[in-house]
RNA sequence: GGCGCCAUAGCCAAGUGGCUAAGGCAGGGGCCUGCAAAGCCCUGAUCCCCGGUUCGAAUCCGGGUGGCGCCUCCA
């Protein structure tokens, strides 16, 4: 497997610290709001990568992270009323059910940052001992970046002229230093108790304590194999993830860092601050989540995608034409996956996931799949392959394992159902009768109720449209 | 200002030194069909511009132009 390195900012062949197994790490969402597209993208990129090693043979452990504490969840816990926890609580099990609609796999491990103090206290602990860390007269402490000589090997960012972008702070020893604690504002704000009096966790901190508490291996040079997130987290929170692990524990985080490109409207980058962000539960009310994650997917994972209904559709239709195939095939059991598909899937996918080189393969697989079924309807071993090959896909992509007939027949609700099943039938009796006129009004009254009908050797099937 | 990324057909998007530049969507033509739909077949590119390197460049180098990102919370 070939990956792009964030930190060394070139392609390299993947190696696992221990053969056979990859552990990988991605940072999941601070959750004051719902998730939305990027979120969603970051989620299905690295949920691939994920499916990718797995098909390939390795035992991934997978874990990410919720964010439960920060600025932005205080906010909202005062503006509302309610609690830090039903707050969290709630977006927790909102981000889940949008990634489960998603299919994005469930992690191994999920672990909260307020449920890691202990790993949190025990890092800064070794950071204060060390030297490395400092507090100031207002209780917080903070990260000395001035004594990590390797601070900045992994964004390549931090020279004079972007740091003197940051606001200067008088009570930092360096532009670039980042709280490792914020000590309690006092009335109001919400504080857990510490060995450095009450306060919470910096943003970065959690990361590389969780990492440590719950992911790492306990030797070597790398404490995990992969770290991945979005490309806005490169600079600073994993410049500084890294350089908290690298100052406390003597060793590097991930031996490789990987980070997603955005989704973007019109262009622009898609975020709660631009006031551009698209919901994923207000997506999944127009579009389903299978389509969806098709469409998040078939752009490759480092490029940014700009999200229009245009292509979106485009996307739906790919899908569609793989489900058409399926219907063909309905019913058959799966034989085993043609070799030849599968090596070349997976070696596009083994080329820091090239997806568009897969799903070509996956076009070219159900266009001959077709044809083949248009020569010889009747073909059983064509057919048990052809089931075997989807399967392959939809285990590896996350697509295409649903019922194709269902598929089709998303949203319609059991009145509709019956409606449109009476509408056929008194069709197929006009087209008995040869009363085609009858017959054709009946395909525009269906079309107009958004349903496209299709006359089959085994009769007469329908879609939405 | 610093550090990066990107520019391939109407749209999305692979390809990063060498046969006719993948694939999908849309469009056009055909086969099939009572008519359709679906499916299949055929059909589309001065690879942003200008220089350079090379026998040979979309692909490498230099310079433009345009777009975007990070440096502040961000997936």
């Amino acid at each position: 497997m070939r990956l792009f390195d964030s930190s060394k900012r070139r392609m390299v062949d993947f190696v696992p610290l221990k053969e056979g197994e990859v552990r990988i790490y991605v940072c999941g969402p601070t959750v004051y709001d719902d998730a939305h597209l990027g979120h969603a993208r970051s989620a299905i990129v690295f949920d691939l990568l994920r499916r990718t090693l797995e098909a390939l043979g390795y035992r991934v452990i997978f874990m990410k992270n919720f964010t439960d504490i920060d600025d932005k969840i205080i906010k909202k816990v005062k503006e509302s009323g309610r609690s830090l926890e039903e707050i969290t609580t709630h977006y927790i099990r909102r981000y889940l059910e949008d990634m489960e609609a998603l299919g994005v796999l469930r992690p191994h491990i999920e672990p909260k940052a307020t449920e890691s103090l202990d790993a949190i206290f025990h890092m800064i602990q070794r950071l204060l001992e060390e030297g490395i860390a400092y507090r100031t007269e207002k209780g917080d402490i903070y990260f000395d970046t001035s004594k990590d000589r390797a601070y900045c090997s992994l964004s390549h960012r931090c020279d004079e002229e972007s740091l003197s972008r940051i606001e200067p702070d008088p009570l930092k020893r360096n532009p670039a230093d980042f709280a490792l604690w914020k000590g309690c504002k006092g009335e109001g704000d919400i504080c857990f108790d510490s060995p450095f009096g009450p306060g919470r966790p910096g943003w970065h901190i959690e990361c590389s304590a969780m990492i440590q508490k719950y992911l790492a291996y306990k030797e070597g040079p790398y404490q995990i194999d992969i770290h991945g997130g979005g490309a806005d987290l490169l600079f600073p929170h994993h410049e500084n993830e890294a350089a908290q692990t690298r100052s406390a524990c003597s060793r590097e985080l991930a031996s490789y860092w990987l980070h997603n490109g955005f989704v973007t409207i019109s262009g622009e980058k898609m975020s709660k601050s631009l006031g551009n962000s698209f919901f994923v539960k207000d997506a999944l009310k127009v579009y389903d989540g299978e389509v969806l994650r098709f469409y998040l997917l078939s752009t490759h994972y480092r490029a940014d995608l700009n999200f229009n209904e245009e292509d979106l559709v485009a996307s739906k239709k790919r899908l569609d034409k793989l489900y058409r195939l399926k219907k063909r095939i309905y019913g058959v059991s799966p034989s085993s996956v043609n070799p030849t598909l599968r090596d070349e899937v997976l070696s596009a996918l083994q080329d820091d996931l090239n997806i568009s080189r897969a799903l070509a393969v996956l076009d070219e697989m159900v266009k001959r799949g077709n044809e083949m079924l248009d020569r010889n309807p009747k073909e059983r071993g064509v057919k048990r392959e052809l089931a075997a090959n989807i399967e392959f896909i939809s285990q590896l992509l996350g697509v295409g394992g649903r019922d194709p007939y269902s598929y089709f027949q998303i949203g319609v609700d059991e009145e509709s159902r019956a409606r449109i099943e009476a509408l056929i039938e008194e069709r197929s009796r006009a087209k008995r009768e040869r009363n085609f006129e009858v017959a054709d009004r009946i395909r525009e009254e269906l079309k107009e109720m958004g349903i496209a009908i299709m006359d089959t050797p085994q009769g007469t099937v329908w879609e939405k449209i």
